[in-house]
DNA sequence: ACACCGTCTGTGACTAAGTCACATTCAATG
DNA sequence: CATTGAATGTGACTTAGTCACAGACGGTGT
């Protein structure tokens, strides 16, 4: 009976919906669909993970938690894309210091950890996703280092707000928040939005920022 | 002949060495030996390697170069280690950025892409391994994230020292090596070098760098 | 031996970013 | 409408990065 609602997801999957039927039948009948509410967290430091997770709908934040307190968002995982780092951190030798923390309500399949395996026996494209999405994250880490080290905040924090405003051109977050993207301090980001605010890029306002020229802040992310 | 030789090099992976007898036979037969001279550019952005490198011996170092010149080291693959950089180059949709370089002669035993896809199939073992090479990368250039994000710079540069003395407690390195190491400027290096001087903690002279202070340079390293 | 030259190192002056210690403002709630 | 906790603003200071040089060292060829 849940049947019909089974096989729709894997169609969110550009992956996934071109692998041979045996395989498909597979994830549709050992996968289970789980809904996961917003804030929670997926994994964590020390807390093993047994399914593989292919997130439907909705984000999953990524990101490196410091003793002293301080965020880095690493990536983000977001519908049609797998979260590796659940399986992963069963092989790691070294303890992961990421944290996993839905940032929506999250509808996501779980695979086991023996169908995965599974499928990374019998099918050459399953093994192609994977492997794909383990290129694809340390790619996005090591972009991260790059921008960390090299690439000036307000250029960071400009392309930061583009990307994360909607068509209504608002970014709904806190300067804490935004700060914890960059993984600066609060007050560096707080003096850098109010030097926007003040050239008349955006307006600020409470947990909000409303993008008022998107133009300049594309000069700014774009500079040199 | 040569057979004296090929089946010796697995040894050197612990890894590897309990496989299967197939497997390793695989391994052996179908994998070929090669010696790379230091200073080679194994990878870089472009260019897709086509085989599976394991490190007998040597070191490869791993590192992301800025538009503006800057480098830093993410991470090395030394002996017994596999390189996941050359495989993943292929799978991964973004173009890569960073690079990898012989620090040292190199020798390594190249696994062709048939071989390597044909032992992810028949071997859980080979799965593993692969895996966790993966998997730890990642945990390595997450780590490079939270150091260049949230440490300071005197105490990463009193580990990086720790970390590369020989056992004759000798960095041989310029100071622009050491910078391009942690990601910074040579001036800033530079000062903070001199300062260690002053306090008595290494001896500076050109090209390298001696530790006089271990306990010292660790207390540093480790402070709060 | 010595002059040449390229690399490596040192430094001052300035800008950018992070830290610390607060003051202030806002919006939800009783 | 008064209280309260979260969010934001700011000054003063330290640390890190940039720019523009000036020296200093060590190998090379004559």
């Amino acid at each position: 009976m849940a049947d019909a609602k089974d096989t729709a997801w894997i169609e969110s999957f550009p992956a996934l919906k071109d692998l041979p039927e045996t395989e498909r039948r597979l994830l549709v009948e050992r996968g289970s669909v789980i809904d996961i509410p917003a804030g929670t967290t997926v994994f964590a430091p020390g807390v093993a993970a047994e399914n593989f997770l292919l997130v439907i709908d909705g984000t999953v934040r990524v990101q490196q938690v410091s003793a002293g307190g301080r965020e880095i968002v690493l990536y983000r995982v977001s519908g049609g894309e797998t979260c590796i780092m659940t399986t992963s951190c069963l092989m790691a030798e070294e303890a992961y210091t990421a944290e996993g923390i839905t940032e929506t309500d999250v509808r996501a399949v779980a695979i086991p950890k023996t169908v995965f395996e599974e499928l990374l026996v019998l099918s050459p494209g399953f093994r192609r996703i994977v492997f794909s999405a383990y290129a694809n994250r340390i790619s996005d880490v090591m972009h991260v280092v790059e921008d960390v080290a090299f690439e000036r905040l307000d250029k960071r924090l400009a392309q930061r707000l583009l990307d994360r405003a909607g068509s209504d051109d608002i970014v709904r977050a806190t300067q804490q928040e935004l700060a914890a993207e960059l993984g600066t301090a609060r007050e560096v980001a707080s003096r850098l939005l109010k030097e926007f605010e003040r050239r008349g890029w955006v307006a600020l306002t409470r947990g909000q920022v409303a993008l008022r020229d998107r133009d300049a802040l594309h000069r700014a992310a774009t500079a040199e």
